[in-house]
DNA sequence: GTCTATATACGGATAGAC
DNA sequence: GTCTATCCGTATATAGAC
């Protein structure tokens, strides 16, 4: 599958997202015009991750946010009513889409090992439409409260645990080599990882990211199907 | 190699560490007593990591440091002239010590692959044994001023370089298959990455850095070695 | 060398006009 | 709905006593 087709399949516009925010948190927002909403909560959230994968959403003042946003801090407060529920609307909003396009594209009638292609492929395409997100995700998790951490953390563990259910499912069936599925669901998860957190390095070696999931499809294949090839230690 | 083994090899207690530091900002440490400021450069520095590894460094106030450092904030500022400065001794240092350890383990004389299973054992066991550094390192190396991110990127290319370097060494040897060097060694940099960054993982799994580094060498081998398997795509 | 006390600026958050 | 003006806590950094 191309990023073109995935694009087409996943219908993810800024607007239908901002809209999904919207309805999802109709108690703290104060302004009641959908369509306004949308449309400032766009300009929020870009200038926010913009910023904050600048410098840190820490470091990024209201002031900052205010500026880039095109929006008085008075008016910042009708959209959120505080900076750490800004935060965790962000990290929300981006796990769920995270999990409803997993589920969608690991289609239960797949072989093990087209699950497997699947589900890489659409992760690594959904983190390079919504990079800034999957960045600040990963780099802001540690500055959540108690609370959202633990989801940060959950929500970590159940996508590894999706590529290792495949593993499991695919030995099995015989069709892969009798690796630890955990550590191989680690391994893998690292390589979703390097994509959207050193996006630079890939942009400057001009490396698109059709590309780099090919080598990373061609890689796990090699080690996961059954041949000969050193037996694991464990 | 153990990590036991390791660790007498590379001689790298926090008394030599803090002395070379003291060393080398000579002119920035106001006090002059050598065994006193390494006794609180230590202190410094361990509250330092530990603090913002927690909650990050620009969340983590000077009296944050100055309670858990056991030093009033007067004391910490004949240490360091400012915030910035701390993270920037603390940056530099780790790279200096990265940059030592790997050359010294990855003798000339050595066969490609003895080269890169040497590299790959090093760099683990030494982000295990200063965990805490690696894990900061990465994280807030954003955080950094202008000048400094240079160095730090520049840092960052040129381990996963000396990587690449030895696989394409093997390459030219016949040893190794003719995969993209600068990918696979990405990929390395991910997996190495993955161990100190997601430490608390693989401690909850109960799963030391010995076999955390025969997984990866067990990966590696299996897709670098030349074999019966698909040929590379790109 | 280290401490306490303080200067000074900047942060998040809100009140009230429009 | 949005803006400006302001409250008030907390941040970094320093001065000066001991």
């Amino acid at each position: 599958m191309t990023l073109a087709e995935f694009k087409s399949m996943v219908s993810l516009s800024k607007n239908e997202i901002c809209r999904e925010i919207f309805l999802e948190n109709a108690q703290t927002i104060k302004v009641k015009k959908e369509e306004r909403v949308i449309h400032n909560l766009g300009r929020i959230f870009d200038a926010t991750l913009a910023i904050s994968n600048k410098k840190g959403f820490h470091a990024m003042s209201l002031r900052d946010l205010s500026e880039n946003a095109g929006l008085s801090m008075g008016a910042l407060y009708s959209y959120f009513a505080s900076k750490d529920e800004l935060l965790s609307m962000i990290q929300e909003q981006g796990r769920r889409i995270t999990r409803r396009v997993l589920e969608q594209q690991i289609r239960p009638d797949l072989a093990p090992m087209q699950k497997l292609k699947a589900g890489i492929i659409a992760h690594l395409y959904l983190s390079e439409i919504m990079q800034p997100w999957f960045y600040f995700s990963f780099m802001e998790a540690k500055n959540l409260e108690k609370k959202q951490q633990k989801d940060a953390i959950a929500s970590e563990l159940m996508t590894e645990q999706v590529y290792a259910a495949i593993l499991r499912e695919g030995q099995r069936a015989g069709d892969f080599a009798p690796t630890d599925p955990d550590m191989t669901a680690a391994i893998i998860k690292a390589m979703l990882q390097e994509w959207y957190v050193k996006r630079w390095k890939y942009r400057s070696r001009q490396i698109d990211v059709e590309q780099y999931a090919g080598f990373v499809l061609n890689w796990v294949e090699a080690f996961v199907r059954p041949a000969n090839r050193p037996v694991e230690t464990k």
